[in-house]
RNA sequence: GCCGGAGUAGCUCAGUCGGCUAGAGCAGCUGUUUUGUAAACAGCAGGUCGUGGGUUCGAGUCCCUCCUCCGGCUCCA
């Protein structure tokens, strides 16, 4: 007999038993000991359970890693001199890198799935082998896998694992399903090419893309979220919302706004602006062009050229600017500073041209021109720490007042065994870290460490917002920066009367405004609360009658500061609130003989309707309260 | 930059195997309608089929070049 726990019950068991004889049938692997295992383990020794289903994200991994090796069988079957690459499971679904002579097509996926299906459908049992590093060899060269070769000379042990189902072999770690028939739906979403190990210089394989499930339902609902996924995409919403627009003739990733897009860029950077000024910082302004001799003191030049927009004047280089950081270099270093005007903030909305890889732009994602809300603070370091939680603070509370309510919180470390390739003595990033990490503490924000991520510059901390579909985007980042100050110099007189390096704290909140706002029509799916939306109210005629009683209501609300659309065509009062709830204004006033005679107004709220009779008072009251709370 | 897919009216799309003058809805314009909470009616106008080249008696349709967009890879000092 062995003692086992099973979902923290203690009980005795058979010599000899496999899981899979006291598994539940919802049961895909399990954690014995803290090890995730097959079902077809063994139990010799004590054993301490845990079933992993569906519902664990280890489950749900080891399932879709299952359906990447069902999809190589199948390709295998189909395309028998396919090569296999690697075959992971990514965050939703898998994918399996092929190389192939010629790329897969629509109907090879179709064919490729339904051979899936049809080997899912025998139910063939997956079986853990493990081959000695040398037969495993062979047997790869044997097939002509050099892919496989090439993964299996980088592991050093000498006794391999590997998953096999009827005719197919892949060298794997696992665990895996025991059983192909567990894999009960799935569906290939599509194909792309990918290099080998990201490396742009080696070939470039074929990549199938899936996602599967247990049942048929939970397909069905994950192809139906994809679908709102869809229809949420800012380039979609955009349609309607009529923001910004790109051209053939302009270029890519240059994006042109359009009256509606201007006036939310400026409601936002009105509200970056009144918080900036408030937590003490001051706004600057810097050019778009400057000799290229700026970008060769900031090292720029030197390691960002590929990016940058070279031109010449007059004989002389000049850059578009890719950043904005050296122009507030530059005004700090304008004259001498005393430690007692520190801190100084100097923030900019500076508009910034990157020549980003043609390949990659992507609606306002990723763009080639785009605005940063730069600052930069120049302090003491003992200074650092209150400066940090500041800006925390400033983060935090401008991704609230966007409705963001979740958030993921990255700390940027170095890796000390490569110190040679910072900026910055080792004091200097063991005192940055640790002010940052402490100010995390402080504040109880919940980080995750990333050792080695950090810039060459400094450490940093990183937001990224959750948004309504789960989707995560980069927006804030706080950084220590070790090499401008060194580069340019930046000293301030201590009270020793002495000079010291200033310690310079480079921030954003929202990032790129292009992309905070490609986010922020995502996750308000266009429905722009009121104090953000570019129209807040439509002033809509009934008849004719009411036009001139419309005009001074629409005169009123505008003096009362209110953005407004009017529209007193024609056309039925049906036509015009449809008109009206697709361009998802968020009020309607609706005008007829009836409140021109009494001196009212009747409201209508996008998306829930008619709200009755109001006088102007009572619905501007409602507007500017709506407005204050942001929601 | 690389791999794959796509580009027809302002927008969404149809256009068969290469064969009559390239169609529709919405939007626009004109007229009629004066209307009460998600589309009034009629008429008109709108296209060098992304660009340039090629094949062909004949190209929106087939081939090549370039441009742009989409999905990835990669990049994000």
């Amino acid at each position: 007999m062995v003692k086992i726990t099973l979902d923290g019950v203690l009980s005795d068991v058979e010599d000899g038993i496999r899981l899979r004889d006291l598994a539940p049938p919802d049961a895909l692997a399990a954690v014995v000991n803290g090890q995730p295992v097959d079902l077809a383990t063994v139990i010799e020794e004590y054993a301490d359970i845990h079933w992993l289903t569906f519902a664990d994200e280890v489950g749900r991994e080891i399932f879709w890693h299952s359906t990447s090796h069902l999809l190589a069988h199948a390709v295998k079957r189909l395309f028998p001199r396919a090569k296999l690459g690697i075959g992971p499971a990514i965050d939703d679904g898998f994918y399996y890198d092929f190389d192939v002579d010629k790329p897969f097509t629509d109907k090879d996926l179709k064919a490729i799935e339904k051979e899936m299906r049809r080997l899912a459908s025998r139910g063939l049992p997956i079986r853990r082998r493990i081959f000695t590093k040398g037969k495993l060899e062979y047997y790869y060269r044997f097939w002509g896998e050099d892919l496989k070769l090439e993964i299996i000379e980088e592991i050093e042990d000498a006794e391999i694992s590997v998953y096999e189902q009827d005719d197919f072999l892949d060298v794997c770690r696992g665990p895996h399903l025991d059983d192909t028939s567990k894999i009960g739906s799935f569906k290939l979403l599509s194909v792309a090419g990918a290099y080998w190990r990201g490396d742009e210089s080696r070939r470039m394989l074929q990549r199938i893309y899936g996602i599967s499930f247990p049942t048929a339902e939970e397909l069905k609902d994950y192809l139906k979220r994809l679908e709102q996924a869809k229809a949420s995409d800012h380039r979609i919403l955009n349609r309607k919302l009529d923001l910004f627009d790109t051209y053939e003739e302009v270029g890519p990733g240059l994006i042109l706004w359009k009256p509606k897009g201007t006036i939310l860029r400026k409601v936002i950077t009105d509200f970056w602006t009144a918080e900036h000024l408030k937590r003490g910082y001051q706004i600057v302004t810097s050019p778009h062009i400057a000799r290229a001799e700026l970008w060769k003191i900031s090292g720029h030049y030197d390691y960002y050229k590929e990016n940058m927009y070279l031109t010449s004047i007059e004989d002389k280089e000049y850059a578009i600017k890719p950043m904005n950081c050296p122009a507030h270099m530059m005004l700090y270093r304008s004259r001498k500073h005393s430690y007692r005007e520190l801190p100084i903030r100097y923030a900019e909305l500076g508009t910034v041209y990157r020549n980003e890889r043609s390949g990659v732009v992507q609606g306002l994602l990723r763009v080639r021109g785009f605005t940063i809300d730069d600052a930069h603070i120049f302090c003491t370091p003992e200074q650092a720490p209150s400066e940090v939680a500041d800006v925390l603070d400033l983060c935090l509370f401008t991704i609230d007042a966007f409705g963001y309510s979740d958030i993921k919180v990255e700390l940027s470390l170095w890796d000390p065994d490569k110190g040679d390739k910072y900026a910055g003595t080792p004091e200097k990033w063991e005192h940055a870290q640790e002010v940052l990490e402490q100010v995390l503490v402080e504040k109880k924000t919940p980080y995750k460490r990333i050792p080695g991520e950090a810039a060459f510059y400094g450490p940093k901390i990183d937001i990224k917002l959750l948004d309504a579909l789960g989707r995560s985007w980069q927006a804030s980042t706080i950084q220590f920066d070790f090499n401008l100050p060194e580069r340019f110099g930046l000293f301030y007189v201590g009270e020793d009367g002495s000079e010291h390096e200033v310690r310079v704290i480079h921030r954003a909140v929202l990032g790129s405004l292009e992309r905070f706002i490609g986010g922020l029509i995502e996750h308000y799916k266009g429905d722009f609360p009121l104090w953000l939306a570019p129209y807040q109210v439509a002033v809509l005629t009934v008849t004719d009658a009411a036009a001139d009683y419309g005009a001074e209501v629409a005169a009123d609300l505008i003096d009362s500061g209110l953005r407004v659309v009017t529209d007193f065509s024609a056309d039925k009062i049906g036509a015009k609130i449809r008109k009206h709830e697709n361009q998802k204004v968020p009020y309607m006033i609706i005008l007829g003989t009836k409140e021109a005679g009494q001196g009212t107004l009747t409201l209508r709220r996008h998306r829930k309707g008619d709200l009755g009779s109001f006088t102007l008072a009572e619905a501007l009251r409602r507007f500017k309260q709506e407005i204050k709370q942001r929601r």
